[in-house]
RNA sequence: GUGGUUGUAGCUCAGUUGGUUAGAGCGUCGGAUUGUGGUUCCGAAGGUCGCCGGUUCGAGCCCGGUCUACCACCCCA
């Protein structure tokens, strides 16, 4: 058979490796020193916790996980009769690969409760699974790093976590629009137009404005039932950019007061201008997670042409669907995967970082081959990242290996070295090569080093 | 889940209106006086033309299906 990996996969060779690590490695950085300590979950988690959680269209992303053993045995005889997939599922299914992970970090804290001291700041890098139809930029198997606080209602986070974004970005060397709304002003929009119960149709619309314009938005509202006074003032609405003018436009919704006095807050605590990043306050952003009930982020490159590389959002009751009321909760996620592809494209990775390689030993004769290893062990001790071809082959063999790894030094040894306990030691470079002992070839390498 | 584009050596691609043993560049491997790479020269290997089926005397080229990557929708990181 013919080697294969699904669709929506991918493997990742050496120095791509190298490069997700010096990805994950910076985000790590600024994680920790905010604060947030590390956890991880199972790939898995039941169905019962992940369905439901992200809408509609989410549970048909699902995974789903089947049954070990004779799962048709007590599958649903009806259900299979009628070929409905939909009620066939609970009975061959109780699994599924995770979403992402907030979901399974909100069923982590009902489950530690007690042993959590709140408010907690977590951390988490991990892949995550959607039967997403694959793109660029969009796979089935994605890493998400997230962080998140739960046990506090303080726009503080808001604020720290629009720091985290823009600090980031800056340390990855990429430029990022960083955008910032709050659910509870969209419904006071929506109350505001006389449409609170067509909050989510609304929301999903106007989403859409920086991509079909305000007349595709209008007539993507049209399409989903909404009455033309109600579409002309939310027009109206959105046309105000500034949160203190719409104060005037939604006094009439408490929810869409409350959601403007959250902006204000995160203001007193995060002056945007002070970023190194546009940060900027997007009435239009709406976001579709469910889960979301006040400030919601969006991260979207400049200057590359692919979906959001960061996003999050405030929510208060994610808890709650697990049996803990009252544990408000805000996170942001960063797409390590779009984060690659951008730098990709944009040729953001440093030089180095690729193979980390120093010193690559090559022997001349079989005596000196076992000689080499034995020198190859203290170099290694001395902390430096060296190898030993493994026969004494022929030398053009040899360095040309040294040279497609992209090692600088190469030490060479044969009987005239042997004989006079050194090496050759060799700047691949420029060329140059010299005799040295050993612990002047480690001194000199360490030094480097 | 819907619609569209695509697929030829390891990589980037040629391949003329369907017609004998499918090509190039790069890379790989071997060689150019015995212990030296990145340059040059010579030589070689490597393809069931994504997969399955159909039309045809004959298909890399036409038709159908399928898979992948990509694009739009949907949704999102």
């Amino acid at each position: 058979m013919k080697p294969a990996i699904p669709k929506g996969t991918r493997d990742f060779s050496p120095g791509e490796v190298f490069r997700r690590q010096y990805i994950f490695g910076i985000i790590r950085e600024v994680f920790v020193r905010y604060g947030y300590q590390p956890i991880e979950t199972p790939a898995m988690e039941l169905l019962s916790v992940l369905t439901g959680k992200y809408g509609e269209e989410g549970d048909r992303l699902l995974f789903k996980i089947l049954n070990n053993g004779d799962f048709l045995s007590k599958a649903n005889a009806e259900a299979l009769e009628n070929r409905d997939s939909r009620r066939l599922l609970p009975s061959i299914a109780e699994k599924g690969l995770r979403y992402d992970l907030t979901v399974p970090f909100a069923r982590y804290v009902v489950m530690h409760q007690h042993k959590l001291s709140f408010p907690f700041k977590r951390y988490q890098i991990q892949p995550v699974w959607r039967g997403d139809n694959p793109q660029k930029g969009r796979f089935q198997e994605f890493y998400q790093c997230d962080v998140d606080v739960v046990g506090s209602t303080s726009l503080m986070y808001e604020a720290e976590l629009l720091q985290i974004y823009d600090e980031v970005f800056c340390r990855l060397g990429i430029e990022v629009v960083i955008k910032f709304n709050n659910r509870k002003v969209l419904y006071g929009i929506a109350e505001a137009a006389g449409i609170p119960d067509r909050f989510m149709d609304m929301t999903v619309a106007i989403d859409k404005l920086d991509k079909i314009g305000s007349q595709g938005v209008r007539a993507e509202m049209q399409q989903r039932g909404i009455a033309k006074e109600a579409i002309d003032r939310v027009e109206q609405i959105l046309a105000v950019s500034d949160p203190e003018m719409l104060r005037t436009h939604l006094c009439h919704s408490l929810e869409g007061m409350k959601g403007l006095d959250e902006v204000a807050e995160l203001y007193r605590y995060f002056d945007p201008a002070t970023a190194h990043n546009e940060v900027r306050f997007d009435l239009t952003l709406a976001r579709g997670l469910t889960y979301y009930t006040g400030c919601i982020f969006e991260v979207q490159a400049k200057g590359v042409q692919i979906g959001s590389i960061g996003g999050g959002g405030r929510y208060d009751n994610l808890t709650g669907t697990f049996g803990l009321e009252g544990v408000s909760g805000v996170g942001i996620s960063f797409g390590a995967d779009r984060i690659y592809e951008v730098m990709k494209e944009l040729e953001l990775f440093p030089e180095k970082a690729a193979d980390s390689l120093q010193l690559l030993l090559v022997a001349t004769d079989e005596q000196a081959h076992y000689h080499a290893f034995r020198l190859l062990r203290q170099v290694r001790a001395a902390g430096i990242c060296a190898d030993l071809y493994p026969q004494a082959a022929k030398l053009k063999k040899q360095i040309q290996y040294a040279n497609n790894r992209q090692v600088p030094y190469v030490a060479i040894i044969g009987s005239d070295e042997m004989a006079a306990g050194e090496v050759s030691f060799k700047d691949m470079a420029s060329g140059e090569q010299v005799r040295l002992k050993p612990e002047a070839m480690i001194a000199q390498l360490a030094g480097k080093h």
